[in-house]
DNA sequence: GATGCGTGGGC
DNA sequence: TGCCCAAGCAT
């Protein structure tokens, strides 16, 4: 890929030496990722961490990946484990089909006896995007790889004082991406932007008088900028409203599995109603109030007596170990809670 | 290109 | 408290 016009706005060579350099001396040691200049950490880490780290924070991540990994240290062992064993440990991450694809893509990368080393190939793999397969390539195998993660994209962006939404500026960004990649240490590099994004080019409150590019950045020039690129427009929140059963008896209480597909698809859950616009339920038992991505839910959670449905009976006493997510985690909690203060 | 898909932390 | 945001992917 020759390099672009934007050549001329910021030197490639210039930036990138001045970003590797801050890299080489202010990366931050991170369970998955090995020290700068040094070979890489096993490509089933990599890939581990980077399916995790979609859209999740290193905060959240870093006790997960632990678990993970000790539990299944290699990918063999992940791509034998039991399903259900593997959404347990998923439970509380969020975003449930990235453990489907998690499921599908060590299954698939054992049977063909490792992971593919081209970044199209690993585009291939269930789970793998745009951003994910390039990150591989370039951190595990040391492809020139040209990452595109939201922090890097933010870079970009500010570099250039480009001032649309990042929607808008996917072809843009891309292609100054691909200029201001080297050839050499693409990993490094890719781990530097990100680094630089996480760190000091925050969405708020930039630390620009840090930074090792605020000499090649159009929007430090400008003054304000915080204010590239644009913010994404909001969205309407919406409302949904739905019943879970508490269904007990002899101490443990009655789980079923979700659809495969769709929300917390394939996660142990309470049985319950379809959500809908409709509500406030009627009945009676505590209301959880839970937001999700693109609407809030009131969940009522209602006692019942009668199993519903296809499931099984979970000791109340090892409710943790039953790998439900966060929402029904909260709905056994208020029932449990409003337990102990009726007994006092 | 837009939409559906979780959750926890920071301010 | 409410809002923004996070190493995105699939459709």
């Amino acid at each position: 890929m020759p390099a672009s016009a934007a050549s001329q706005l910021v030197d490639p060579r210039g930036a990138t030496g001045r970003l590797l350099a801050h890299y080489d001396a202010h990366a931050r040691p991170l369970p998955w990722r090995s020290p700068p200049g040094s070979p890489p950490p096993h490509p089933y880490l990599v890939w581990l961490s980077e399916v995790m780290l979609q859209q999740t924070t290193v905060a959240s991540v870093e006790p997960r990946f632990h678990r993970f990994v000790a539990r299944w240290p290699t990918l063999q062992s992940l791509a034998e484990a039991p399903e259900e064993q593997i959404f347990a440990e998923w439970a509380g991450l969020g975003y449930y089909a990235r453990a489907r694809n998690l499921i599908a893509c060590a299954r698939q990368v054992a049977e063909r006896g490792g992971f593919p080393t081209h970044e199209a190939e690993l585009r291939k793999l269930p789970g793998l995007g745009a951003y994910t397969a390039a990150a591989i390539a370039a951190i595990a195998f040391g492809r020139r790889a040209v990452v595109i993660d939201t922090n890097v994209a933010r870079v970009i962006a500010r570099l250039h004082a480009l001032d649309r939404p990042l929607a808008a500026l996917g072809p843009d960004i891309r292609r100054l991406a691909d200029s201001l990649t080297p050839d050499d240490r693409p990993g490094d590099f890719a781990q530097a932007m990100m680094d630089l994004g996480a760190t000091l080019c925050r969405p708020r409150s930039p630390g620009c008088a840090a930074c090792p590019l605020s000499a090649d950045c159009r929007a430090f020039a400008r003054g304000e900028p915080q204010r590239f690129p644009a913010p994404a427009p909001k969205r309407a929140p919406r409302q949904r409203f739905g019943t879970a059963w508490w269904i007990e008896r002899a101490g443990s209480v009655w789980l079923v599995r979700r659809p495969k597909h769709g929300l917390l698809g394939g996660m142990a859950a309470l049985p319950g109603t379809e959500w809908g616009e409709q509500g406030p339920p009627g009945g009676s038992g505590p209301v959880i109030r839970h937001a999700f991505t693109h609407f809030a839910l009131d969940l009522r959670v209602a006692t019942a007596s009668e199993p519903v449905g296809e499931g099984w009976w979970q000791p109340v006493a090892r409710l943790g170990e039953a790998g439900l997510p966060t929402l029904y985690m909260k709905a056994a909690e208020a029932i449990l809670a409003g337990r102990i203060r009726d007994a006092a």
